[in-house]
DNA sequence: AATGAATGAGGGTTCATTCAT
DNA sequence: AATGAATGAACCCTCATTCAT
């Protein structure tokens, strides 16, 4: 059963909101399994009682962090697919620039994103896959055609596409803001180090 | 403390080993949080009082788990890179094959190992991360003597092989022993993208 | 840590009483050790579980149990003396009734304050030390200003208070309400035989 | 069911004396509900398993240490009072005396037998009954003599009786080695006081 | 919109005890 | 005489969730 709450869409309450960024730490910290319910209502300064107003379980929790945060990581690629031009190299450079950007730009939710999936039941996974494969075709489709035109080496271009996917979501794994490095320096190294991946010889010299 | 288990050394009793297995099952179906002592027990025939024999604590039953796992990752890629010769290209080549197919071979304990740090209490965790860097400076030495011999093209080697042990990492969230490819084959081409990753000029052709 | 319920103080809900005087008659039947959180739970009429909302810990119930009795027993102690005018005799004859009569009009928590001590945790215990430290030290007073006046003839007012209280708390241990004496008629003599102990010249002829 | 060991009477194997020893040190700090059995293997460096060919349970354990000590008190007791004479006033000192003499002697046994009584099962607490009861009868008749000949005046010889041995016992609560008074000089004092609680008219002036 | 009280199920862990060796 | 392995029951406590108010 799907909760009372707006979904995606309308104006979610002040606090839903508060809710849902306390769950959203809560499991980052301690795991979908580890975070407790008055673990989440005590950092959110609400009753335990309180957040069944907004969600019908933890599950759905859940399922609204990893569909949400999903969906914006789909929006975003194709944005920097579209705005970049016709060239694959172009193309798959902005695409992995962007990916890269925005999964620093929210390591928390990346990372629960990334690691809590299989705490989904059935019915959510089903619906999560979808939304992981809409996100991987949109790369395989760029590495294909470049691949296609000629201007990709790579004999595998299946393979690449998801290396560059995988590689590019990871960075919520280690990036720390403190790093000598500015999330746009990181991401301009991923896209090019996606190029060399697909063995790209028109890559931008660094 | 510690169990009375002889660790990766000596000949642990059979029953220890059923439990190992076990507990490795439900991690990887269940998570640690979600798999309880009792699912454990169940699923290797014995009583939850008999866990306890081998293991102190659940938490003890993860580390040994995920200590274990990354030992062997940290021996057998070591022996990959030492096999190689002295060509760094080589060597990157090996070390990256040698890798995917390690966690292509035990995509169960890749996953639990890669997905449940975060369960680690703290001493255990300073553990596993020494671990980790082992393995990782492995990797490293090969790209940066790479670099400095100019065998790689690549302006960013901690990046680069940080890139590569990630990708080779992940084999084991998707692979399927069902799949078109086989371990061999996935090798290889792993292999071949890390060179290109780093820029080699000199790779094997495919 | 300590529960919510409103202590020594504020009106406690009629549950939470329910589940003290059950968590008092299970320690006493059984000790603090012999009891389980099942027994009590049944014996109040509960959920387990219930018995959480009052108080955090088994331990929070033992510790609950035995400051309040010994808190009560301060102030009945300090309200007899200060009652009893300013002769030492009548202070020492009256302090030793009332700790007779408050001792056997609640057998059951004197039985388990005095025999539990040894289960309570270091910091509770600490607390409860200063408490039996209070009740003794209002005896010593009387008997030290009873020797130093020459009313009371022992040259050990240390030990004799002791004795004192000592034997008017063990009350508890054998009275019994169905017994040929009243409690009135034990406390006036244990008021005598304090007297007796501390060497009083001027004790009321029984 | 009784076990094995050779009670009170023939030589107990050195093994047995160690985990007596283990046992009775087990239950002091811990309580008879709150010591394990695997507490006490260790502290007496035996296994578990190894208990049980000295006794057939952790009852017969406490119940071994509750009699033998139960049954020293008493027969010290008639020693000391045999010994002397045929006053009732030097009788009922030398009782005193002794009895405190002997508490100080094992406060660890003591402590024990006087606290744990509750956790004797019903058949063992109806023999430490009779031999509790055994040992203030020693105590009754000497005060009841000595108010028979007049050389009491306490008009209530039963309560004093009780009193002087709670008292008497009780200094193994309380008593230190390290304390300013010897065993020897606390007995003095404990004996004049029984005297005094009993009005003898002709104590010996301390 | 929000709460405090309550629940039944289940969590990890320890228990006294047994038994083949 | 002594052990290591094992068990079934029970331990204290926490869980997600409900519901009258």
């Amino acid at each position: 059963m799907t909760s009372k709450r707006p979904s995606a869409a309308g104006q979610a309450s002040v606090s839903q909101e508060t809710v849902f960024q306390a769950a959203l730490r809560c499991f980052y910290v301690h795991g979908y399994d580890g975070a407790s319910m008055r673990d989440i209502a005590k950092a959110g300064g609400v009753t335990p009682a309180a957040i069944y107003h907004y969600y019908s379980s933890k599950q759905d929790l859940l399922m609204d962090i990893i569909s949400r945060f999903m969906q914006r990581s789909i929006d975003t690629t194709r944005s920097a697919i579209s705005d970049a031009g016709d060239d694959p190299a172009e193309q798959l450079f902005a695409a992995a620039r962007s990916h890269v950007l925005w999964n620093a730009s929210d390591v928390v939710s990346s990372f629960v994103v990334n690691s809590e999936i299989r705490s989904l039941e059935p019915h959510n996974r089903q619906r999560n896959i979808a939304q992981r494969d809409e996100l991987q075709r949109m790369f395989d489709a760029v590495v294909e055609s470049g691949a296609a035109e000629g201007v990709f080496a790579t004999p595998w271009p299946r393979e690449a596409s998801r290396a560059v996917v995988t590689m590019c979501t990871a960075v919520a794994g280690w990036y720390k803001a403190a790093g000598p490095l500015s999330p746009g320096e990181i991401a301009d190294r991923y896209g090019h180090m996606s190029l060399s991946l697909v063995g790209s010889g028109t890559q931008v010299q660094p």
